[in-house]
DNA sequence: TGAATATATGAATATCTGTTCATATGTTAT
DNA sequence: ATAACATATGAACAGATATTCATATATTCA
């Protein structure tokens, strides 16, 4: 009987070593991992990708898209700071309407990558 | 007083309703999008993006992810699952071991992306 | 056949997250 | 200054989700 349980044997050994320290040193760094996902999941909920199509064609106050996308003025609001918190929409203030814009070039061509995916 | 209340007026009335109007038009499908967001909803998990990643360099069994991820065999075998029915990932066995791969030429450029977002 | 190994899976739990509600802030017009 | 309007925000709540635990399945080997 060795100091590794038998039970759970499989996650102490590496099977296949050599694979594994291949791939170790390959490997990205870890927070950048970390904030790839955070990234992504931005694009995780349908509410936040409705909001990012609907400013595909143009600029839109916060009650167009409410009325657009029948959410709730809050809902929205609260969804617009998180997409402008990452960069992916910005704000323009014009009395007492805010416009909210696209501001990220890459998020048309990722938006478009998971459709084809979608579509294969 | 109108039907409409005065407290959430903004819900019911368009600002601008030509924009609205025009957007509605261009919207994708309802469903396509909520389609879309549960595809990204997967890139949303540091652990399934690691398991991606470690998976780009080489086919690995389950508990050569678990030991150079650090994560428990039932972890692993729990998101692979997920991956693997969202067409992300494939297995195939050889004798009591299964070896997962990528499955989708689509991975390694979204990802991409979002890496180049992040480095703007 | 039975023991050992590699992986899968259902249930329970704890954490995270989106929406709602109530309210605050900021701007315009009277 | 005050009313009306557009938006923002904090707290509470409900639903989703990742991990763990216990156990099942599948394959190999003696």
């Amino acid at each position: 009987m060795s100091e590794i349980s038998d039970i759970e044997k499989c996650e102490f050994l590496y099977l296949h070593e050599d694979a594994v320290r291949e791939v170790r040193e390959k490997m990205p760094d870890e927070n950048t991992l970390y904030d790839l996902a955070e990234f992504f999941k931005i694009f995780g909920d349908s509410t936040r990708i409705r909001i990012l199509y609907a400013l595909f064609e143009r600029e839109l106050c916060v009650c167009d898209i409410a009325g657009l996308l029948n959410l709730t003025q809050t809902a929205v609001s609260h969804q617009l700071r998180i997409l402008k918190a990452n960069k992916l929409v910005k704000a323009r203030r014009d009395g007492k309407t805010i416009f909210y814009s696209l501001d990220d070039k890459h998020v048309h061509d990722i938006l478009d990558m998971g459709i084809e995916h979608l579509f294969d």
